[in-house]
DNA sequence: CGGGATCCCCCCAGATACTG
DNA sequence: CAGTATCTGGGGGGATCCCG
């Protein structure tokens, strides 16, 4: 897994460095948030990433695809084709880090502000 | 679920994205673990860091110490100048989060592998 | 509709040298 | 020792066009 090889550090495996990969990227964590609750289609994706370009949303979902976190789905029975995208089951048990982080997030802006 | 409710990139703020910006950083988040445990040096984080580069680890220390979650102390009373850096509060309540993401880092591995 | 291929620009990070 | 200043290139991402 090439995951596993880019997150050492003299030698040794940093599982931190590994989840930050799969979540790096600028979309990535509001992509998540998006599939938390429902399934959603590439244009509605779209729709609610503003600023984000159709090129950034391909590659973003790729990755994540790629990484095991969310799962495509074509169906091809109709034209236009329909591809709509869930969270896997690894995708769900990231679910409570993301909670974890955004309550962080809140806290910090809060307590800075 | 409702914590996320203001995730959003409308021109909301998004505290989930806040949390990532603190964390984003090729040599952040592993320097925040060399500094969960000991306040450390300039050159002794520069040595741990291999590959890490003087500009970058300066970098990221003056962000994350701009954001307010590591803290700098210089003893000017000898030469060479000593700094040492260690955790804010601020930056220890991010402990528990960093945990659990290096534990789904070490889960996510192991069901992959 | 849901992408991929291509071009191109800008910024980030490495290398190197300098300094209090 | 603990950084900063400057130069430089390689790559990430936007814009645009194309395709099944």
């Amino acid at each position: 897994m090439d995951a596993l090889k880019t997150s050492t550090r003299h030698g040794e495996i940093c599982p931190l460095d590994t989840t930050l990969k799969v979540l790096d990227g600028k979309w990535k964590s509001i992509i998540l948030c998006r599939l938390m609750n429902q399934e959603l289609r590439y244009s509605e994706l779209l729709k609610s990433l503003s600023g984000c370009t159709r090129r950034m949303l391909s590659l973003q979902l790729s990755q994540l695809e790629h990484d095991q976190i969310i799962q495509k789905e074509i169906d091809t029975s109709f034209t236009p084709i329909k591809t709509s995208y869930h969270l896997t089951e690894l995708g769900k048990s990231l679910i409570p880090i993301i909670i974890g982080m955004d309550q962080w997030g809140e806290m910090y802006i809060e307590t800075l502000s």
